[in-house]
DNA sequence: CCATTCCGGTTTTACGTATAACTAGCGACG
DNA sequence: CGTCGCTAGTTATACGTAAAACCGGAATGG
């Protein structure tokens, strides 16, 4: 009743070599049973033998436009029109409603592969990212796929599914074809590939000198950076310890070389870095043998990233330290962390929705036809509860 | 070199106007150039007019498996049998190398609409969740991608983009074929069209007597609550509140009712429930409420996940409570936010990822023919630092 | 010595859609 | 009165791939 035209339906009349034959679809069972003996046999070994009806994991029995068309009373072409919102003029309202009618009574959807193989593109984007159980990424993504939404663009992820091996191919795991690519410079392992992919890229992060022909949206990380010097030294502090990331990107190196150059500008300034994954317990430990080493002990940890500076604090409060009287912690990014905990963080927030929504106008500029101008984000400092004057 | 089927050249002189660009870098230029005034013409009026080249947005630059066999000096069937492995017995060791290199010195990659479209199958899951920026799903996510990527799956989100606008189809937003659904119950908007939608749909977290024919992946969260009760009523806590979540589904409807029942077994307790919304300055707000209502102060607050946990912790504070001697509170999620605040949150853990992977093994069992069993991870709870004896 | 099987491919076809090219009917206009 | 233009469609085709059907020749078997 509700499904009432199959696909095998179509294909045993077409089988009969007419077309004509859609009047038979109501009684079409007789007469494809006479009709050749070829075409049972084939239908027996193939279709029915490797996709039993039940089990088919095929996508296929769906309603096609052609379906559509039939009940409609209609040819396939006018379906098309109608449902690609561009029959006016060229289709009547009366047609219009019957067409869509039946494909409601139907439940057609239109098949988005063979629209893609028809349109030669997809209006879908990849995203690389690191890990999305990083809050800074979780949030990029949802930037990014809401300009995507408003474009009527899909945006896919790969992120390095951790521990599937090492040099899976993000195109293929994005089974979808694709129009362009947006990745963060922080998913190296992908991005050569991505690079040799011959699609549109554009780079989240990346190093401007090395991004070649790609587009780059980046954060104005080192004057965040300069900042969070600023801050702790316009509140006297001299002695620091920078917590950073244990990962090799220019996200990350870009920090540290814009904090040393900041205190390069201070004489009388001291400044030690510690390595650490991206954990709190990772931070809490470094930031313990930060502490615990010999000679006068510093008065500011400036870390990477909200969840190395929460590790600090519970470092600074297992050695009974006080924070932020005796020492002053600061974090990067303002994740929802940063003031979950207390007290609450002072970071440098990063725009992370942004460069999601930039970095997808920039992808859409470029399949537009670029090229596109780099953008720079800017930062800024947040002053919360674990900075303070040096010394207090 | 040579140029030896005339028939292939044929066609390939008919999509000479489309197909130039890869022609051209073959070494066909000249018969590219000769070829018809009409395919020219054609090209000029379609193809460039409306997608200039260098603007195109076209994925249909790239190589087909035409061009492969073109350059190997096969069949394009031929392309097809080696890069798709199923070649064994069917074409020489050498045919096949030669295709192998041909492929890779073109940069071929199969155009997966193509593909889709003529299996009629894509092997790709749709995920639909409430918002990656929530941990819990992020990671729900993680578990499923790596799944499917030991199986050769791909998954694509659909967040409800916030803000979008209502009732955007997830089907449409996926801009792919999808041969399976896994839908989180909290994802409300978007379920009645993944109902209708006609495809194998596993459900997680969903209230088991509306699952009609969805396969169903759930947490016994029950029980986590009941462990919770327990665990605060041996150690002697009877007033208690339960900041719930402000939001009207099975996964929070079954905490409340776990707990509230698990209670009502012992004499002279009592039980405030209290909602908020899922962020810590609303559980912040909403704790501050619930402690400074007249009457005795409660001893113990139950919430209904880490976010609020964490912000019942700041709101004690403000108020000069100490947790956990003077109040006990405890989280559900088990999030990295459990462990990154001090103290660190007693609540229940659950496996996230676990969800994920049970959920996408689930889909492939449908899509393999199922029935499948509907699944019931255990949870566990986890003491830490924010819960002690009552009245300490 | 002919029938059969196997090897190593080729030819052909279908997947479902979008759209260019064409057409039949009809009113209007020079 | 022929022709033009407009309306409301239809017919035909191509997108790139997978795989079924086919096929020539060599090896094998009775």
């Amino acid at each position: 009743m509700s499904r009432p035209v199959t696909s095998t339906d179509g294909s045993d009349e077409a089988q009969g070599g007419t077309v004509a034959g859609a009047a038979g679809s109501v009684g079409a069972a007789g007469s494809a049973g006479v009709a050749e003996e070829s075409a049972g046999e084939r239908s027996g070994a193939s279709g029915d033998g490797r996709w039993p009806s039940i089990r088919g994991p095929r996508t296929g029995a769906r309603a096609t436009s052609r379906d559509v068309a039939r009940v409609a009373g209609v040819s396939q072409a006018t379906v098309s029109l109608v449902m690609g919102e561009k029959w006016r003029g060229r289709v009547s309202e009366r047609t219009a409603d019957s067409v869509r009618s039946a494909a409601r009574s139907l439940g057609y959807r239109p098949n988005l592969a063979a629209r893609n193989l028809r349109l030669g593109r997809t209006r879908t984007a990849l995203l690389v990212v690191p890990a999305l159980t990083n809050e800074f990424f979780a949030r990029v993504y949802t930037g990014a796929a809401r300009v995507a939404a408003e474009q009527g663009i899909g945006v896919v992820l790969y992120p390095s599914p951790e521990g599937v091996g090492p040099a899976r191919d993000p195109f293929a795991s994005a089974r979808a074809t694709l129009d362009g690519v947006i990745a963060s410079s922080m998913a190296a392992e992908a991005l050569t590939a991505l690079r040799e992919g011959g699609l549109p890229l554009v780079m989240l992060d990346s190093d401007p000198e090395r991004a070649e022909a790609a587009t780059t949206v980046n954060l104005d990380l080192a004057d965040g950076m300069r900042q969070v010097a600023g801050h702790l030294l316009a509140l006297g502090h001299r002695r620091f310890v920078h917590l950073a990331a244990d990962i090799d990107s220019w996200t990350f190196r870009v920090r540290a070389a814009a904090l040393a150059e900041a205190l390069r500008g201070t004489p009388g300034t001291e400044l030690t870095v510690v390595r650490a994954p991206l954990t709190v317990a990772d931070g809490l430990h470094a930031a313990e043998h930060a502490l615990t080493r010999p000679g006068p002990r510093p008065t500011a940890l400036v870390c990477d990233d909200d969840v190395l500076a929460a590790g600090t604090c519970k470092a600074a409060r297992r050695l009974g330290l006080r924070v932020p009287d005796d020492l002053s912690v600061t974090g990067f990014d303002d994740l929802s962390l940063a003031t979950a905990v207390e007290p609450e963080l002072t970071t440098v927030r990063l725009p992370a929705e942004g460069v999601g929504e930039a970095g997808m106008r920039a992808l859409m500029g470029v399949l537009d036809g670029g090229p596109v101008a780099p953008r720079v984000l800017p930062v800024e400092l947040v002053v919360r509860g674990t900075t303070t004057v040096a010394g207090g």
